[in-house]
RNA sequence: GGAGCGGUAGUUCAGUCGGUUAGAACGCCAGCCUGUCACGUUGGAGGUCGCGGGUUCGAGCCCCGUCCGCUCCGCCA
């Protein structure tokens, strides 16, 4: 920090060396300590605390007006450092060996007293959104939002040696017809139109690469009108990414060495690389995510050869009728619960469930010393095959088996949802320091939508097939398509995706026929691109990063919140300004817009008729 | 749109089976205190138990509704 007319020295510079100097300090009083007599103060500001005293011997009007110090006062102090007295040192501060006593005091400003201690743990949100300052002023927000800019900062530099150069693309765009809900802002001048804000910058960044840019990144805000959740705000930052003439595993290199920087900026560590990969299909299968956290075992097997001939017919019924039968091993937690059981059960209904209870075996002793396999369909299985679940699930004393027979898709979900849940009830990643960072590769390019009949983009639409499989698009082949798509994962959490890009018009515009965008709707929505495809695009591709999630993970914290400085809240509120608000009439008659919302009323015939 | 958890002093929380005047810690205010650093010490102030209704002789506690916050599902190309 750069000396000036307010401070010599900021409070966690000095030390031993300048005893005997004067130096002058600004910072809020962190705490006051008055023996009445002499009086401490620690003076703190961000780099630490300094120990500031007051002696009436050796200024008694200073001292007499120290005593009315508040603490977050803001001050100025002047004063000499000096050694503390033998035996009063305090190791726990930077600072600790030395204090300054005060020659001269300026009350910049008082503080009123804080609707909360900043020294003690809060845990009421709405009070921490409403003075959003004040927690940001606590050390751990303010660490955060430091290391989110160390982060962000190093991103920038590695892109930036890389060859990448950074582009601001309009935050006033179109409307996607695909995707999240869009965020409108009503154009003034062309009355009765709108703009979308961007939910990213995907087309602007293709279209850098037609224009010939090669290597672009933009550290971008994007917005989304979808509910939120810890991990989700409407409005967030991506780092995007998009270059010419690479293929894949370029992406894959540059973005490993990106997230290895990052890390070691805002955590010291150095990331182990290459990170391992996964086609989509192995994590499914194994994991029954797309982003599966690999910290933990309890995988999902498939027990189609165990239970082929089984004795249990519903097993082998399924097996028949092309379906699954998947089973996890959940090791140690035989001890499991009534209400998990109840809860875990619960969680599989919601996922796709169709029976009332999973499937289980319980491996204990009984009290006779003898291991019992409790479960209720034991007892229909046969000798091999019992012995061949046990041999293939590693089966153990105090194991819980858990058992889906059905869809494979369902099968994936079901015990996908239960493995992190149990995961969870048996803290499996409470104390971890892992960082397991996984690419999830070959995704599915298309999935069928039963609410629209028709076949939407699992990616989006500029996302290039696999060249092996870009004979299905069109075909009634098109879900077995795969897409040059990638995810970058990290614990469980998606960091970022991206992909190859479709680069030629014909292949884009039969992309759009079989998302069911006519030739019209094409023209209209995306002639833009679909002309600048004629025009020689190279091929290219990119990813885009969630840099909130990252700050997040960089940060060891649970929301996302916690490493942006003014999120919103759950219903995309802002408690601190109050946002959004209500406009005047007037101002919403300029930009030739009505609200149709109507207020609640309550149902009085309704009332009175219960 | 749905589910779960929570809402008691400025803050963090406790509050038994529905029963006398709703407690603690920290903070705040005032006094004392010349080596503290979570200073100590004495005293004091501070409550719409989120809000509304109901049951009851009696509700912080039970029931219904509602608001707010958090988490999750749906949703998020």
């Amino acid at each position: 920090m750069i000396p000036n007319a307010y401070r010599t020295v900021h409070c966690n510079e000095v030390r031993k060396s300048h005893i005997g100097q004067t130096v002058t300090l600004c910072g809020w009083v962190n705490s006051a300590r008055d023996h009445g007599g002499v009086i401490f103060l620690d003076l703190r500001d961000r780099e630490g605390l300094t120990q500031v005293v007051f002696r009436p011997e050796e200024n008694a009007d200073l001292a007499a007006k120290s005593h009315d110090l508040r603490d977050e006062d803001v001050l100025q102090i002047t004063g000499k450092v000096a050694a503390r007295l033998a035996g009063t040192e305090n190791d726990k501060l930077g600072t600790g060996d030395v204090e300054i006593v005060a020659t001269e005091m300026k009350i910049l400003n008082k503080a009123d007293v804080l609707p909360f201690q900043l020294d003690r743990e809060l845990s009421n949100e709405d009070l921490r959104m409403k003075y959003r300052y004040l927690d940001l002023r606590r050390e751990r927000l303010n660490r955060n939002i430091r290391t989110r800019h160390k982060i962000t900062n190093a991103a920038r530099n590695y892109l930036d040696a890389a060859g990448f150069v950074e582009v601001e693309t309009p935050i006033l765009s179109n409307p996607t017809p695909e995707g999240a809900r869009d965020f409108l802002v009503p154009a003034r001048l062309s009355p009765g139109k709108f703009f979308a804000l961007p939910q990213a910058p995907q087309q602007y960044k293709q279209l850098m690469m037609v224009a010939g840019l090669e290597r672009y990144f933009q550290i971008a805000r994007c917005f989304r009108d979808e509910d939120l959740r810890a991990d989700r705000q409407p409005e967030f930052t991506q780092i995007d990414i998009e270059a010419s003439f690479i293929q894949r595993d370029d992406i894959v290199t540059l973005v490993e060495g990106l997230l290895a920087a990052m890390f070691k900026a805002g955590r010291g560590i150095d990331v182990p690389l290459p990170f391992p990969r996964m086609t989509y299909q192995e994590a499914m299968d194994r994991y029954g995510s797309d982003k599966p956290d690999t910290r933990f075992g309890i995988e999902i097997n498939d027990m189609a050869d165990v239970f082929a001939n089984s004795g249990f017919k519903i097993f082998k019924s399924t097996l028949d009728n092309g379906g699954v039968v998947r089973a996890i091993n959940a090791k140690g937690f035989a001890g499991i619960t009534t209400g998990q059981m109840i809860r875990l059960n619960e969680l599989a209904i919601e996922a796709g469930m169709k029976v009332k209870q999973l499937a289980f075996i319980k491996v204990e002793r009984d009290a006779n010393g003898v291991l019992e396999y409790k479960s209720p369909l034991w007892k229909f299985f046969g000798e091999e095959e019992k012995a061949a679940l046990v041999q293939k699930l590693g089966v153990e004393e105090n194991d819980i088996v858990f058992f889906y027979a059905g869809e494979w898709e369902d099968a994936c979900n079901i015990l996908g949802r239960v493995r992190l849940e149990i995961a969870h009830m048996q803290q499996l990643t409470k104390d971890s320091t892992a960082l397991n960072f996984l690419w999830v590769v070959d995704f599915p390019l298309l999935a069928f939508d039963a609410e629209s009949n028709g076949w939407v983009a699992v990616h989006h639409p500029f996302t290039r097939p696999k060249a092996e499989d870009e004979h299905l698009l069109g075909t009634d082949q098109n879900g077995k398509a795969r897409a040059e798509a990638y995810d970058v994962v990290l614990n469980g959490y998606e960091l970022g995706g991206g992909s190859i890009r479709i680069h030629e018009g014909d292949l884009q515009s039969k992309m759009f026929s079989v998302l069911g965008i006519g030739p019209e709707e094409q023209r209209h929505k995306f002639g833009h691109i679909l002309d600048a495809f004629r025009f020689g695009a190279p091929p290219h591709g990119g990813l885009a990063l969630g840099l909130d999630r990252i700050a997040m993970l960089v940060s060891g914290e649970d929301s996302i919140r916690e490493v942006i400085a003014f999120p919103k809240n759950n219903k995309a509120c802002d408690l601190m300004t109050d946002s959004p608000t209500n406009v005047d009439f007037k101002q919403l008659r300029e930009l030739y817009v009505q609200s149709t919302w109507k207020p609640k009323v309550k149902d009085e015939a309704a009332d009175a008729k219960a």
